[in-house]
Parts: C-alpha cells; structure tokens; sequence
DNA sequence: AGAATTAGTGCAACTAGTTGCACAATGCTG
DNA sequence: CAGCATTGTGCAACTAGTTGCACTAATTCT
C-alpha cells in the first residue's frame, strides 16, 4: 500500500497536476515505484476524498483541464507516519532468475537473445541515472536533503551496475553451457 | 504471469504435493519468485485442468490426504516455451527506497530502527543463501543444470550483499544527517 | 471553418496476489 | 477413547496493479 505515499512524496516534492505526475512517476520516482496513470488518477482522487491532499484552486474546474494538487497537513502527517513505521520487505520477484532456472531443466535455447536485450536496457538505465547524478549531485554535497536523494540514486546506480555485470557473466556461462550440449 | 511456470519448474525438478511446493516456495525457489500455499493450490488446479501436469496415482483421492503433481508433456513444453519467450522486464517496487526519499522531505524520524532490522534479514538471508553454496555447489563444477542453477544462486548472494552494503551506508548517512539536523 | 492531432482526465473490466477462514484426516496425549 | 494439535487441502473475499477504451478541450494543419 504505498502508490498513496509515492504520491504524497511527489506532491510535496512539486505540486502537480494528474498528467505532470504521470511524467514524473516514468521518470525519477517510477524508478523504485512505478505506477500508470490509470493508478494515478485513482488514487488522486482517493487522496483529496480522505483530505490528504486538495485540488489548488483554478478557475476551469471542466474535464479536460489541468488540475493541480498540493498537499495538506494531514498528508504531511500521514506520510511521516508511513515513513517510520516498521514494514517488513516484500518478496521479490524475478522472472529472468525464474527463466534461468527452468532453462537449468528444459534447457537454454532462446534464452541468450532476450538476456542480450535485457544487458541492454540495463545500461541505458544505468547511463540515465549516471546522467541524472552529474546534473543534480555534484561533488561536494550540502544539505541532509540531498544527502538522502543522492543515496537513493546511488542504489539505483549500483543494482544496474549489479545486473549488467551479472547478466554478463551469465551470457559467459550460456556459451560455455551450449557449446557442450549437456552432461548432466 | 509466471506463477504456473515456477511451479512447474519445482514440479519437474520433483514431483510434489501441494503442501511440498509450499514448502519448496519458502525455501530455493520462493527466493526469487514467491507464492502463498492458497495460490499454489489454485494454480494447480489451473495447471491439472489445462492438461499441463496431472496427479501421481494414489489410492485415497479424498480430503486431507496428499496428492502429489507430475508434469506432463504439454507442461514441459509450455515451460521451455515461456523460458525462450522475450519478456519485459516488469517494473521494481521498493518501499524501502521510497522511505528515504519520503524522509528527505518529512525527516528521517523513527527510521533508523527499521533500517537496522532490514539489514539483520538480509544478513540472515545471505547466511542462509552462503550454507546452500556450500552444501549445493562445492568447488569444481561439472554439469550444465549444476552451472546454471550456482549462477542464479549467485545473483541471490550478490544482491543480499549489495542491500548489506547500501544499507550500512545509508545508516551512516542517516547518523550524520541526524547530528546536523537539517539544513537543506 | 472543418479536420486531425495532441494533451489531459477518467471509467470499467480484468488479472495477480493476499488474507482469513473452513474443514477433513492423522497422530499424539492424558 | 476423547480431546487436541498437526498436516494437508481448499473456498471466498479483498486489495493492488494492468489493460483497454472513452471522452473533452486545445492546438495545428489545410
């Protein structure tokens, strides 16, 4: 149950409308929350019913129309309470470490192209965030918000980091694995 | 969709009952792709009906009495089927990177603790991986099924290290950005 | 001016995963 | 042998996330 709270943390972050926080949960925040904006709307409008957060006033109230949103106190309040609540980690899921071991028994044809496009679309992500580190965290760090931002992007630099090296080696141990057939 | 894959993976790698996949879903291969005992029941009653596994003949087909499930030809093939299918990579859901940045805005109040108890599980969790290398793959490796599956054990350890790495760090940040209270 | 495109908001239906409970069979214990 | 815990299977209801479409308003194109 977190969509609320990426949320509120984004309106905090910058007011927003629906369709600017569409935008940015595809960029910084979809990072390590994602969400459409299907979700997105809904859960809007969940958050202004229950007084979290209330649409800033604007003169065109018509569908179609831009529609801002700012947090309130009590989404202030409720996101802080959030934040330091004990949670227990999620389980993960993984579906290319699911394919790998299936490919363990059924074998490993077809595995290696869709391994080399995922290497791919890693380093991208990887390039993205190095991009975003140079523009937004230049050495010689300031203030305690940043300082947190900054650890958050340097998690996502290094589990890509983590995945590009490990799909690598696991490209390796393909070739090696097709090349004597099996002997298991 | 990759519930009835994961099990037929555990299935083909040893015919189980449902209570026995539980199981197996707390231990290897609920490691990278989790399920409840209620799912794993319902997928496979799916899997039966769809013609991909069926049950081991045995005398008492009445309640509370075990049932154990082998794969049938068309489950294996559908299996190497989704194993050489491109998929997307689905998107990551972090709540505890969320946190953080929630904290860079709200304050760091109260999270230490529950940072200090992640690290504990992942310490653990990476224990309990390092005993399965010992005990599974000792030094000197033959077989394809063997490398393969020592190549997706390693992805759990190496990651567990990583979150034990970043989540010390993060504590430091943590303390220092605690001692100067905020001046962003 | 009318047509096509784009920006913005939203509903409805579906799929996957979670939670809470029910109930039968077996074995253990007083 | 009666009661109780454990093992094993399962249904029902709920929550979160996904997919597909609909509709309005503003903008650009001809």
């Amino acid at each position: 149950m977190s969509l609320p709270h990426a949320i509120l943390i984004a309106l905090l972050e910058k007011p927003s409308s629906g369709l600017d926080l569409t935008r940015r949960f595809d960029k910084s925040i979809g990072y390590f929350w994602s969400a459409t904006h299907q979700q997105i709307y809904r859960e809007l409008g969940r958050l202004e019913a229950e007084g979290h957060i209330r649409a800033l006033p604007s003169e065109q109230p018509a569908r179609g129309q831009k529609k801002a949103y700012e947090v309130l106190p009590a989404g202030r309040a409720e996101l802080a309470r959030w934040t330091a609540a004990s949670q227990d980690p999620k389980p993960h899921r993984d579906a290319l470490l699911l394919r790998l071991r299936a490919a363990a028994v059924v074998g490993t044809a077809g595995l290696e192209a869709d391994l080399r496009r995922h290497l791919e679309l890693h380093r991208l992500q990887l390039a993205e965030y190095e991009e975003i580190e140079k523009r937004d965290f230049p050495p010689g760090q300031r203030g305690a918000q940043a300082r947190l931002q900054h650890l958050v992007l340097r998690a996502g630099i290094e589990l890509e980091t983590f995945w590009i090296q490990w799909l690598t080696e696991a490209l390796a141990e393909l070739s090696v694995v097709a090349e004597r057939h099996d002997s298991a």
